[in-house]
RNA sequence: GGGCCCGUGGCCAAGCCAGGAUAAGGCGGCAGCCUCCUAAGCUGCAAAUCGCGGGUUCGAAUCCCGCCGGGCCCGCCA
């Protein structure tokens, strides 16, 4: 199922056989001394582990190296051993190793590359969490797709996955945009999370110097903290309206939620109180002294700075609630909340909702494992968060709890700020807009179809891989400052590359027409043909690589590369009028198989797929 | 003051955790390629003291120490 990682161990096999042939011994594994050589010329696979020995044997690594391959007989998956400096080359011998690869991937077809690591477990990852006042900007987007990708790659590693979306309908935000909506008489028209955004920073302007506006707002949030009952409900529809406004942004993305958690609904059903309890039973929370005075605080025994908890008000801080909703994840509360259902997502998942009306159920939460997608600003308060569990005693929800830590987008001059409005113009639908318009008119210069219809749904297909793409292609601890000249990349390493090297794998297909094709092992001789294969052999060790690690510009680099390289293939290796059937054969099997592998790591990514464009 | 992240050709950026061969790839620039499977493509060329200085090592972009530059965190704010 694991192709290279198969050639790896066939590798170390024969390495451990040639040394303990001549009583050679290394100290370290002999899979970790294994790397590509900068050149396919030098071969497939080298290893280093001449030079090592070069120091125990006191002897110059060349013929280190030389000794070794001569006690080595190439075999099954390797067909030639060479000895160059102080490194050994393995050659992979392409019929067999081509045939295997190729076989795992027509036999598993859309589950190639799905490992079962994940054993069932389940894991709860959440990611949006945007206020629910304003629009999603371009670095939300991030945010979004960074998760939404993750939850896509954790299902195919095995995981049952839960998508949770944390709605902060008790912030000061919230009281804000509650005064500032009835504050402002003219509203502007639209949708409905950019009206808030807008007049949200149309009353920050006046915020600051309007002090009266200022102790309004103290009042409606003081008022929402205690829980009072009509402004509550008039917060929870503002919300609401929101929160429905941003779910027609994130289904244009193909972003999908499980369950939509109101901060509001965690502080209310008792789960806060449960866990503040909880906490006050341990050594830990003690009482502030000197400026804390009067406040409950954590004071961690390993070196974290203490963390006030509850103010001397009595009420609790936002960290907090965090807690509280960290340790309900994982199943590990007495009281729970009630659901009902949202509403459907355009893949047809059924998002549900936290509800103070609604009804108990089982299903959400209860977590093996959690991963939070939230800014790296938050890596304090995520750390407080995670280790709050250990001292609850939840050691082993503390390990398996992770913070996806992502840098923000910026602007070349700015950030974005929803006081100071900066993020209008970047609002994820703004950007979409404006991608869109622009594949659009890239299909116009192109001569082809006048169907209208699919030039639309290509558009925006190729829209929405773009922003994704660009989104996802960054390590997310890399800060991404925005232009629009990349945003609308739509050439080589960009979403649409890869949408265009699929389409072209599709025509290849779709003119061969039937053919028939005996099973024998296929021929590659070309180096484009063997790359290609090589990489698709690699996808599922990318898989696991990308969970491992909590990064998804792994798979997106990946799958460019697998387009470039495939792109490669297509000039140099003609397919339908290939030189001899054998290699019509072999080649068209690549073929078949790139597209399998093309489509599923575009699925993984929520790159829209298109057959043709 | 303490801590975290980033610094790689003009621009973007992979590699760094598990040290090895000529430091990927893309954008932009220059020069080519469509009677042939989609030119949103392919080929070639020019372009890098891997922030700086030490150290470890046969070997350092990668590990260690120090420094510089950029961002972020260290609130009873949210």
């Amino acid at each position: 199922m694991d192709p290279w990682e198969g050639l790896r161990q066939e590798v170390v096999r024969l390495l451990d056989e040639g040394l303990s042939g001549l009583r050679w011994r290394v100290s370290r594994s002999l899979e970790e001394t294994l790397e590509e050589p900068p050149d396919p010329r030098f071969g497939d696979i080298a290893t280093t582990v001449g030079f090592e020995l070069s120091k125990t044997l006191r002897e110059n690594p060349q013929s280190i190296a030389k000794e070794l391959v001569g006690k080595i007989k190439p075999r099954g998956l390797i067909e030639r051993i060479e000895p160059v400096g102080g490194y050994v080359n393995f050659f992979v011998e392409f019929s067999k190793f081509g045939e295997l690869t190729l076989e795992a991937i027509e036999r598993f077809g859309e589950r190639y590359g799905h490992l079962d690591i994940g054993n069932d477990q389940k894991v709860v990852i959440e990611h949006t969490s945007v206020n629910p006042t304003k629009p999603l900007h371009i670095g939300h987007g991030r945010n979004a797709i960074i998760g939404d990708t993750m939850a896509r790659v954790f299902r195919a590693l095995g995981y049952r996955v839960e998508v949770q979306n944390y709605i902060d309908d008790l912030g000061r935000q919230v009281a804000e945009t509650l005064v500032a909506y009835d504050e402002v008489k003219e509203k502007p028209k639209g949708k409905f999370d950019h009206v808030l955004g807008i007049i949200y920073a149309q009353l920050h302007e006046r915020l600051e110097e309007d002090l009266e506006l200022e102790q309004k707002v103290r009042g409606v949030l003081a008022s929402l903290e205690r829980g009072e009952k009509a402004i509550s409900e008039v917060a929870r529809r503002l919300c609401e309206r929101c929160v429905k406004a941003n779910l027609l942004t994130t289904d244009r993305l193909g972003i999908s939620y499980d369950l939509l958690v109101w901060e509001s609904d965690v502080v209310r059903s008792g789960i806060l109180g449960e866990v503040l309890d909880r906490l006050r039973a341990t050594p830990y929370l003690v009482e502030g002294t000197g400026d804390k005075s009067g406040t409950l605080v954590l004071r961690f025994p390993d070196g974290i700075e203490d963390k006030v908890l509850i103010r001397s008000n009595g009420t609790a801080v936002y960290t907090a609630r965090d807690i509280a909703y960290q340790v309900w994840k994982f199943g590990c509360t007495k009281a729970g909340l009630r659901f009902r259902f949202h509403s459907k997502r355009k893949d047809g998942v059924k998002t549900y909702t936290t509800s103070p009306k609604g009804k108990a159920m089982r299903r959400f939460g209860r977590a093996d494992k959690v991963i939070n997608v939230v800014g790296s600003e938050q890596k304090f308060p995520q750390r407080v968060v995670f280790a709050s569990l250990k001292l609850m005693g939840l050691e082993q929800q503390f390990r398996n709890s992770y913070h996806l830590a992502y840098e923000h987008v910026r602007l070349p001059d700015q950030r974005f700020s929803g006081r100071k409005g900066t993020w209008m113009g970047f609002s994820v639908d703004d950007v979409l807009e404006e991608t869109i318009s622009r594949a659009r008119a890239v299909m116009e210069e192109r001569a082809g179809t006048t169907d209208e219809r699919f030039k639309r749904r290509v558009a925006e297909s190729v829209g929405v891989g773009a922003l994704r793409f660009s989104l996802l292609s960054t390590s997310p601890e890399k800060e991404i400052v925005f232009k629009w000249e990349e945003a609308l990349d739509f050439d080589r390493n960009s979403g649409p590359a890869i949408q265009y090297s699929y389409a072209r794998a599709c025509s290849i297909l779709r003119k061969i027409g039937k053919y028939k094709s005996k099973r024998v092992p296929p021929t590659f001789r070309l180096p484009e043909e063997k790359s290609v294969l090589k990489l698709l052999a690699k996808y599922p060790g990318i898989l696991r690589a990308v969970g491992e690690k909590l990064q998804p510009n792994i798979l997106a680099r990946y799958v460019a590369e697998l387009a470039l390289e495939f792109n490669k293939f297509y000039e140099a290796a003609p397919v339908i009028e290939a030189e001899t059937p054998e290699i019509r054969v072999s080649r068209l099997r690549l073929v078949k198989c790139t597209r399998i592998v093309l489509k599923n790591s575009m699925r993984l990514l929520g790159i829209p797929v298109l057959e043709r464009m």
